[in-house]
DNA sequence: ATAGGAATTGACAACGCTGTCAACAAGAAA
DNA sequence: TTTCTTGTTGACAGCGTTGTCAATTCCTAT
C-alpha cells in the first residue's frame, strides 16, 4: 500500500510545538473547553489556521470514545422516496454544523430480523447516534436493542403514546382535516387506500379519517372501503385496480400517501375515469410527485426537512449530555389544495 | 457525560485472552491475513463469535492510517432525484459487503467554490476514498485537490477523453439511438432539452442528438430547436413554455433526462397538445417518474444501481492496491420505447 | 541426523488524541 | 502579609488497534 500522501496533514503535536504550548491546551481549543486564556487561546488558533490543522477523528474517537458519527437508519424500500432524501437534507443540515459526519444505512426492513441488523451496525460501527424512520421506527425490537446498548436516537415517526424522542406531525389530525375538507364540498363515499401496516403514521392516518366520518354521521361500513397499500405508486396502482373491480366506485380516494394517489390517479386516468370530475383523489405529504401528477395532488403538507433537521438537533444535544425538556415534538401540517379534488357530481 | 453502556463491548484483548494466543494473532484473523494456521485460526474465529466481538473502527482507523469510510459526493441540488438514490443504494451494496460505512456528503455546487468545499470535508473526515457523480465529477478542479490529497475516487460520469477511473455509459451512443428510433418513425423537426452545461454526460448526449441528424442529412439549423434545462422537472417545465412561446411547435422533443420530459409532458398536457399524437416526448434515464407520467415515457435505461456498486467495487480495490487493470467502464444502455412516442401526425 | 528456509507466533512501540491529576499563577479574603 | 480559592497549564497514561521485527516451530532437502 504507498501512500502518495506527500504533504501530511498536521498533528496536534505540530500545532502545539507551533504555539509555544502543550497538546493538552490545543486539545481544549479544538474542544472549545472553558479555561483557556485569551492570549493561549489567540496563539492556538492563528496556528491551527497557518497549519490548516483538521483533528483526527480516529484519534478523537479513540481516547474520547465516541465516534462523531451520525447513523440515518432507514428501510432499504424506501430509499428512493422523496421522504428520505428530505430526511438525509436535514439531518446532514444540522449535523455538519455540529461536527459530525452523517452515515446512511438503509436494512430491509423485516419484523423478526430488523433488531439483529440494527445490532451489528451498531457494534461495528459504533456511531454516537441514530435518527431513525418509519417503519424501523416503529419496530418495538429495535427500541429494546438501541437501549440495552445505550445508544441515544431520535425516532420521526408519531410512536406510541407514550413514546419518547419522537418527531412528528399530528397525521391523526391532519387526515381528519383532509376529510373534513372533502365531507365540507359534499363527499360522502370514500375509498382510503392505507400504507404499510407497520407504519404508526399510517395508521394514525387512517384513524383521522374514519373520524371525521364517524363525526359527520356516516357509517364506515356503507360509506368507506379500505384498500391496503404498500406506500409505492405501484402498490397505489395495484389498490386502485383492486378497487375497480369492486364496482363500487366512491365519490373520494385518500391515499395515505402521495406515491399511493399518483398510482391511483394514473389507473383512474387509464380507465378514461375524470378525476376530479368523476373522483377526487387526495395524498398525503406533499412530496414533489404531489406536483407532477395531472391534475395536481389535494394533499397534506409534512415539513420533513425542518423535522429531520430538528430530530438532529435533538440528538445532537443529548450526545451533549443536554437532556432536552421537551422529548416528543409535534410540527403542524398543512392541507394543500390542488387540481386533484372538487365537489362530487350533481351538487 | 454518563455512558449507561452496561455491557461494553469485547476488545481484541479479549478475544486474545479468551482464546489463548496474543493480540497480534487476532488482529491477523480479523484481518484475513495469510500464515495463520488452520488450529489457531479456529480457536480465534470461535472466541469472536462467543464474545460476539467487533474491532473497533476508530482503533482500526488510528493504527492503520485509514477510516473505513467512502464518501459519496454528489450535488445538493440533485439530492432528490432518483438517480442519486440509485448511487447511493449500489454504492453502500458493496461498501458494506467490503467492510467500509459509507458517508454522505451533498455540496452545493459552484465551480468556484466547491474545491474548497471538498478540501474541507477530506481534511476533516478523511475518507479512504470517493464516489462522485457529476456535476462535481466533471469540475477540474476536483479532481487537482483530489490528486494533491492522494486521496483515491470514481466517478460515475463519461469524464473527458483521457478521463481514468470513470463508470458510465456511451451517452453520445445512447442519445443517437433514441434520436435515429425517432428519425425511423419518421420525425424531422425535433426540440432538445438540454441539462446542466457543467454535465459532461448532459453535452454528450446533445452531441448524439446532433450527430443522428446530421447522418440523416438533416441542417441542424432548420430541423433543431435547443433550449436550456436545468435537469429538474420544474426547469422541463420553464423549456417548454418557452419552446411554446418561439411558435414553431417539433413533432418530437428530446429532454437529456426523464424529470424534464415530465415536465415538458406536464406543459403539453396544460396547452391540451395530445402526447404523443401531436407531439412525441422523450426522457433519458429510466427513472421512476418514466413510468408515472402520463403517458408512460420513452426513454433510455441506464443501470444506475449496477454501475454505483461497480464504480464501488472499482474504488475498494483500488484501496486494497491492487491497481485495476481497466480504469474506464462502459456500461451498456437500452431504449425503453414506452406510450409517449409515435410516428408524426400525417404519415 | 542437520542445516536452511518457510511458516507461524508474539512483544512492543507507535497511531493522535482526551481524561486525570497535579502544579502553578493570579486574585480574593483574611 | 498570609491563606484560600479559582483559573490556567502541562505531564502522562491510556484508548484498541496495526506494523515491525525478532523468536520460535515446523518442514524439506541434504
Amino acid at each position: 500500500m504507498n501512500r502518495n500522501n506527500i504533504n501530511k496533514p498536521a498533528t496536534i503535536t505540530d500545532v502545539a510545538r507551533h504555539a509555544g504550548v502543550s497538546i493538552k491546551t490545543v486539545s481544549r481549543v479544538v474542544n472549545k473547553e472553558p479555561n483557556v486564556s485569551q492570549a493561549t487561546l489567540d496563539k492556538v488558533q492563528t496556528a491551527i489556521e497557518s497549519l490548516n490543522y483538521r483533528p483526527n477523528m480516529s484519534a478523537r474517537g479513540l481516547a474520547a470514545q465516541r465516534s462523531f458519527l451520525i447513523t440515518i437508519l432507514y428501510d432499504t424500500y424506501l430509499a428512493h422516496s422523496s421522504y428520505t432524501s428530505n430526511v438525509q437534507l436535514g439531518v446532514l443540515k444540522h449535523c455538519n454544523q455540529a461536527g459530525y459526519e452523517v452515515l446512511i444505512h438503509p436494512i430491509e426492513y423485516d419484523k423478526a430480523t430488523v433488531s439483529k441488523r440494527l445490532e451489528q451496525h451498531l457494534k461495528r460501527t459504533r456511531p454516537d447516534g441514530l435518527i431513525i424512520t418509519p417503519p424501523v421506527a416503529d419496530a418495538q425490537n429495535v427500541h429494546q436493542v438501541l437501549n440495552e446498548l445505550g445508544t441515544p436516537y431520535v425516532c420521526l415517526s408519531p410512536g406510541g403514546p407514550q413514546a419518547d424522542n419522537f418527531v412528528s406531525i399530528d397525521d391523526e389530525k391532519a387526515a381528519q382535516d383532509l376529510c373534513e375538507y372533502l365531507l365540507a364540498l359534499g363527499h360522502s363515499q370514500f375509498a382510503v387506500i392505507v400504507g404499510h401496516p407497520d407504519h404508526i403514521a399510517m395508521s394514525a392516518r387512517e384513524k383521522g379519517i374514519k373520524k371525521a366520518m364517524r363525526a359527520a354521521g356516516l357509517p364506515l361500513g356503507k360509506h368507506l372501503q379500505k384498500i391496503q397499500g404498500k406506500n409505492t405508486f405501484h402498490s397505489g396502482v395495484e389498490a386502485t385496480e383492486k378497487l375497480l373491480t369492486q364496482g363500487n366506485l366512491p365519490t373520494a380516494i385518500i391515499a395515505c400517501n402521495d406515491e399511493m394517489a399518483a398510482g391511483a390517479i394514473h389507473v383512474l386516468h387509464q380507465h378514461n375515469i375524470d378525476v376530479p370530475s368523476d373522483v377526487s383523489v387526495c395524498g398525503f405529504d406533499d412530496a414533489p410527485i404531489a406536483e407532477h401528477t395531472w391534475p395536481q395532488l389535494t394533499t397534506i403538507r409534512q415539513p420533513v426537512h425542518q423535522m429531520a433537521f430538528h430530530a438532529a438537533e435533538l440528538l445532537v444535544e443529548k450526545l451533549a449530555g443536554n437532556a432536552s425538556p421537551k422529548s416528543r415534538i409535534e410540527f403542524s401540517s398543512e392541507l394543500i389544495i390542488r387540481a386533484s379534488s372538487c365537489a362530487p357530481k350533481g351538487l
